[in-house]
DNA sequence: TAGGCCATCTGGTCCT
DNA sequence: AGGACCAGATGGCCTA
């Protein structure tokens, strides 16, 4: 089929694309007219399809149809499934938008297995780190003998050098490999908010959580190597450098093995 | 040039 | 019956 010809509504899951749900706006192009011409001079690519088709009123079995009536419930049904893969891919913008990664014009933006991986264990981080967090606050608010054993046992949850000596988050732990530096050597929020866009760099097979098979199919989308450049609205990265809890451990088995 | 990613078409199946 | 959903096939674009 020419879906060459369809080019002017390729890459419709680019953030720029206006999704035009008309039928019209999709036959309008050269494509819709080319395929009209080549399926009116005769092809049979249609031949012994048995669905029935109901237009002008009497459903007629789809050998009694018309070759315009059969061109035009197929245009129909691509028309449908078109839109439906459109509404698909606004989706699938609509979560990268929010995934902690870099976007803008110069970056290329992640596949979608790869924003379907990065979402995955985004919500596993987030989820881990609520947990923990409750169980932060429950240490302060719950009494201050249970913290001090706790702390006595766990050193490193001790508020005081919270910021200090902290075991990185496995997460955290790709985040930074990415970065190439260890986490004190990061810069923090103030530093890298307040800086002029830094280099964008997107999670590697690390961060979205899956060995990638040597350099198959999910390595680094967008090539780029740099720092992390903060979520705007979001965390930084760095809150990811909190104390390991113990049910995150299990983040990584928990990662996808694709 | 090969491989990855993508859009589109298409026919089949399931659901309402 | 019609529409949604799915997966296979096909071909284009881009990058290493």
């Amino acid at each position: 089929m020419d879906s060459d010809a369809s080019s002017t509504c390729s890459r419709s899951s680019s953030p720029d694309l206006v999704v035009d749900d008309s039928a019209g706006s999709f036959f309008s192009n050269n494509m819709f007219q080319k395929y009209c011409q080549e399926n009116r001079n005769g092809s049979e690519a249609d031949q012994g399809m048995t669905e029935r088709y109901g237009g002008g009123g009497k459903t007629k079995s789809r050998s009694e149809l018309s070759k315009e009536e059969m061109q035009d419930l197929r245009l129909k049904v691509n028309s449908r499934e078109r839109k439906r893969m459109h509404d698909l891919n606004q989706a699938m913008d609509g979560l990268r938008e929010v995934m902690p990664y870099a976007h803008g014009p110069s970056v290329r933006k992640l596949s979608k297995i790869s924003t379907l991986l990065l979402a995955r264990n985004y919500i596993l981080m987030l989820s881990s780190s609520l947990e923990e967090m409750k169980k932060l606050v429950g240490d302060v608010y719950g009494g201050g003998a249970a913290a001090q054993s706790r702390s006595a046992v766990h050193p490193t949850i001790n508020p005081a050098a919270t910021s200090v000596h902290l075991p990185l988050h496995p997460l955290a732990q790709s985040l930074h490999s990415l970065v190439g530096s260890t986490p004190a050597a990061l810069q923090h929020h103030s530093s890298s908010s307040s800086s002029a866009p830094a280099p964008h760099s997107p999670p590697s097979g690390s961060f979205l959580g899956f060995h990638a098979p040597g350099q198959g199919l999910l390595k680094d989308p967008l090539n780029l190597g740099g720092s992390y450049r903060h979520f705007p609205g979001m965390p930084c990265p760095c809150t990811l450098c909190q104390p390991l809890p113990t049910a995150t451990s299990t983040l990584h088995s928990l990662c996808m093995n694709k």
